[in-house]
DNA sequence: GGGTTTCTTGAGCGATCATTCAAGTATATA
DNA sequence: TATATACTTGAATGATCGCTCAAGAAACCC
């Protein structure tokens, strides 16, 4: 709260007049961060295709030099608030389905582009896809691991499961 | 505290004549997890070789029901105290680099044995092997996704990586 | 300029945090 | 049994938590 207030400019009253309580702050900060990873998506989409989009995301993630923290907000939060039956951690857990779904249709549409086969649903691929992700961003907070090297291999998996079968 | 009073049994007082401090604790909790994770690893050598044996770690983390939280410890610790120079985190990540470094180990075996082959060095395989178990960890924490499956999807890739070559 | 409404301020609230320690009880030694 | 040693107890500590609210300042309207 101390730290808020500071990089606010808001003192108690005015910040909790503005947002109502710390969980409301962070449930707009979820929803804020979500909103940007879907915008980057977008972006990408449009530069690189579907497929092309997911692989380019890869690296976003951990090179974005803006974000202070690598690590995902969503799971984060997740792992923090789960069990304590927290609506905070229902939020991030329904934007992660969210997140999930985004990444299926994407796999769907690589499919229809002949990038990717139809050996494994998009669903399926979806599903993985995100928890490589989440690993992929634990990693990028250790101070001993390449993150962006291991972007690339996650990326390249993406190719390679095309050229398997 | 109040929960670790009542389930350790032990009064305040006594509480910090044995541990010394909540950190101290945390700290010895985190050694026996790392004990723990490794004798279950070396009893999956055992019985199954080197490659069986990453292969079935992977599912032993989701369904090792003794365990109330399916997310590492590890990554839950970095990324909960890392930046604010906490003992713990360091010692989080340090113990993540000697994990690594024993998966390294087996997938070298593995190479030896013939089940993986040369294309990418044991280093890089323990790299990603780690990576892909914590967002199996993180993945095992939704209540939405099959991560039995998803573990056997990944080690399904162990096996692929060699048949793609 | 007087009066009303809105915004800002920060001292302070009760709750809880990790921790301490003097007093009490049990155990071991002589 | 008397005395010394070790363990247990829980009330109390200061710090910090998220949060409230009465009082003061600014902005607005007529």
């Amino acid at each position: 709260m101390k730290d808020l207030e500071r990089g606010l400019g808001l003192h108690p009253g005015s910040f909790y007049a503005a947002f109502g309580s710390k969980d409301a702050l962070y449930a707009l900060s979820l929803d804020r961060y979500v909103e940007d990873g879907q915008a980057r998506l977008d972006q990408l989409v449009q530069s690189y295709g579907a497929l092309g989009a997911l692989k380019a995301y890869l690296r976003t993630v951990v090179e974005d030099s803006a974000m202070p923290v690598r690590a995902c907000m969503l799971s984060k939060t997740l792992l923090e608030l789960r069990g304590q039956d927290s609506a905070l951690a229902e939020k991030a857990g329904q934007y992660m389905t969210q997140m999930e779904a985004r990444f299926a249709s994407l796999f769907a549409q690589a499919q229809f582009d002949g990038d990717v086969d139809d050996s494994m649903s998009a669903d399926k691929r979806a599903r993985r896809f995100q928890s490589d992700l989440m690993g992929l961003r634990v990693s990028a907070e250790r101070g001993d691991v390449d993150a962006l090297e291991l972007a690339d291999e996650i990326a390249a998996d993406l190719d390679r499961t095309f050229a398997a079968i």
